[in-house]
DNA sequence: TCTCAGGGGCGAT
DNA sequence: ATCGCCCCTGAG
């Protein structure tokens, strides 16, 4: 494998932290699947080993995907700012963001939607492994993240057996959408504001799923996805009212966080889901009984 | 076997 | 702005 220098860079937390669905860790190594190959990582202490497959030594590719091009003390020490944050790096230090890939982030968070974790990579791999191509590394097959031209012409049967529900027709949808009016391209040289407008005009698309594009793909470092965790975590820590919309709490915590909300939320999710103090009860969110 | 929540979004009102 | 519903899974 290739060998490289990388500092204050938590690999294991970094790729198990939830902004990414697409790794196993297998005999001491990590192994990812992305749209046209699967990436082999492990770190020891300061030294990144890394390969790609089939391609090998595609150094650009994992460049990119890690965001090693990242001001992290800077960072660090802006969000850094009051106990809950402090307690966090402290628990979960050298977290660090990923820039994914537009439409793998895409598709990946439309399936999140009222999905827990595990059934994402399980949809995940299952709509790789029907759509994607086989790459075998390490006597071990895996595939690669499908296409969106794959996904556009997919009927709604073939993609249900990835047992996405009712998220069949929004990965259709949106994935002919930006397949053939290549979105990728145009979105990606917009605005935050200008393309979280654009991204929620897209099927499954909305205000939580946006800014998950604009953090975890296109390096928007102010953008914060408020999951149910990120509305427990404002409420909770910084007596946000749970009423309030979508749209005032994001504005609150990115005014808080100043340039870095992003990071900080990160952060705050590893926190309240990973250690959960006892005195806190969790607040319940907006769940409409179902029958 | 049953209940419940899971990193939400859509469409009707 | 609010509310019922969407399909399925994993955990308890």
């Amino acid at each position: 494998m290739n060998k490289t220098e990388l500092h204050n860079y938590n690999l294991s937390l970094t790729l198990q932290s939830g902004q990414t669905f697409v790794w196993d860790f297998i005999d001491g190594y990590y192994y990812g699947f992305t749209t046209n190959s699967v990436i082999k990582l492990k770190q020891v202490k300061d030294n990144l080993y890394w390969q790609t497959f089939p391609e090998s030594d595609n150094w650009k590719l994992v460049k990119n995907y890690l965001r090693l091009d990242t001001d992290y003390t800077t960072i660090l020490q802006r969000i850094n700012k009051d106990k809950y944050l402090n307690s966090a790096i402290k628990h979960f230090p050298n977290l660090r963001l990923l820039r994914q890939d537009f439409n793998e982030t895409v598709i990946a968070f439309i399936l999140s939607a009222r999905k827990n974790i595990k059934a994402v990579k399980g949809s995940l791999r299952e709509l790789s492994k029907i759509f994607g191509e086989k790459v075998t590394v390490d006597n071990m097959v895996f595939y690669t993240f499908p296409k969106l031209e794959n996904l556009a012409s997919a009927t709604l049967a073939e993609l249900k057996d990835a047992k996405i529900g009712y998220r069949a027709r929004f990965i259709k949808v949106t994935a002919k959408e930006i397949f053939t009016k290549n979105l990728q391209k145009t979105i990606s040289a917009l605005s935050e504001e200008d393309a979280r407008s654009e991204l929620k005009k897209l099927s499954g698309v909305g205000d939580k799923v946006a800014d998950c594009v604009l953090l975890y793909s296109l390096g928007f470092d102010n953008a914060v996805p408020l999951d149910v965790w990120g509305q427990r975590f404002l409420t909770s820590y910084y007596g946000l009212d749970p009423k309030l919309p979508y749209a005032k709490m994001r504005e609150w915590i990115r005014d808080y966080f100043e340039g870095f909300a992003g990071w900080a939320g990160q952060y705050l999710f590893e926190y309240i889901r990973n250690l959960k103090p006892p005195s806190q009860r969790l607040v319940r969110l907006g769940r409409k009984k179902s029958k």
